[in-house]
DNA sequence: CTTGTCATGTAAAAGGTTACATGATTAG
DNA sequence: CTAATCATGTAACCTTTTACATGACAAG
């Protein structure tokens, strides 16, 4: 449903993209807003093509076809934002299953949550190096300003999923401590 | 996929549960790890009672349902924990918006933010009143202990996402102050 | 007596994944 | 010369949503 959206939603930048960049996008761990699997991304491009919404750039020597946003595409766009209702819902597997490590026993338990640890940890120096050579890629225009406050968002989201993972194991170990006693501060940090 | 898991995830807790007490926790927008439909629901617990992962515990008087999880489904679980890799795509249609508000005007874009900022408070609210019940409903074992943990873990990342909210238009609508110098302390503030 | 909550399902359509298929170019 | 990356697509299958359908019970 909002596969549309996403692409023109990247496409709105200004920057020509191929199915196959957007494909990057899509897959990329650090970007962790919308997922689409190759095949469906060069499917909505015909399909929006077809549509109106987006039209093609150019057909490079290499073989990939480069879009561009349409007027229409734009206002399609723009009509999504403010005339539509966010979708709330999510589907989270990581997440799903850190709530559901408890059926393990404490070994199991905390290779899980280690792994996850790793995971999480791979994406912050990622984006870090993301943010510190944005201002040699990009400019300071509005788009640009909006997509960087996205990365420290995510930056400071898995900063604080690191921290609470590395508490789990407590909770989970030592039913002496209360939870509160153990999380209670990651609230108060977060909201400082 | 992992609705599956999902609802063996609900039912290995201890609590017997209907398709429609289900379809409360998988609608509940403060529970942020599962979403499905109630048709989709109910279709697939005849489709896990029939591979055994499930059982029905007892139909009453009101005419609903009630499952228990079987030690087949026991297994089936813990293997999905310790053999699978977990999926870390993500869809988040309200994200994706937040990412977009650049092209709308000041005005529009204040507009969605403020919304946004209103549901979250929401959810923030609802998520401390779940927290201070807790220990009124739930023991100390180690179920409800992670369970608890994970609600920790979802008031603390909506608070972050209510600051980050709080700052989005300063970033939109000021170009003269550096994106790092509205958003750096979020970070720290998230490191603790 | 009507609205809201409880309670379950079917069927068609849309959205998304996986496997397969192909071929060019680049870097080591 | 071989592996990785670039580049696009089709077809079968699975998952999920939406619309529809039904009916009991409780509260105001």
């Amino acid at each position: 449903m909002a596969l549309k959206h996403a692409i023109l939603s990247a496409l709105s930048r200004g920057v020509p993209l191929s199915g196959y960049r957007l494909n990057n996008v899509f897959s990329d761990p650090t970007e962790r807003v919308w997922h689409a699997s190759a095949s469906q991304v060069y499917s909505e491009l015909i399909k929006m093509e077809r549509a109106g919404l987006i039209a093609v750039d150019e057909r490079n020597e290499r073989g990939a076809t480069t879009y561009v946003i349409t007027p229409a595409g734009m206002d399609e766009l723009r009509h999504w934002l403010s005339f539509t209702e966010p979708d709330h819902t999510i589907r989270d597997d990581s997440l799903l299953r850190m709530m559901t490590v408890w059926v393990l026993d404490e070994t199991a338990a905390r290779h899980l949550i280690e792994a996850e640890i790793t995971f999480q940890r791979k994406r912050v120096s990622m984006l870090r190096l993301k943010i510190s050579d944005y201002s040699e890629v990009r400019g300071n225009e509005r788009v640009w300003r909006n997509r960087l406050a996205v990365h420290y968002l995510w930056l400071a989201q898995a900063q604080v999923h690191i921290s609470w993972l590395e508490r789990l194991p407590r909770i989970l170990e030592d039913a002496a401590v209360p939870v509160g006693d153990v999380l209670g501060d990651l609230e108060l940090a977060a909201r400082g």
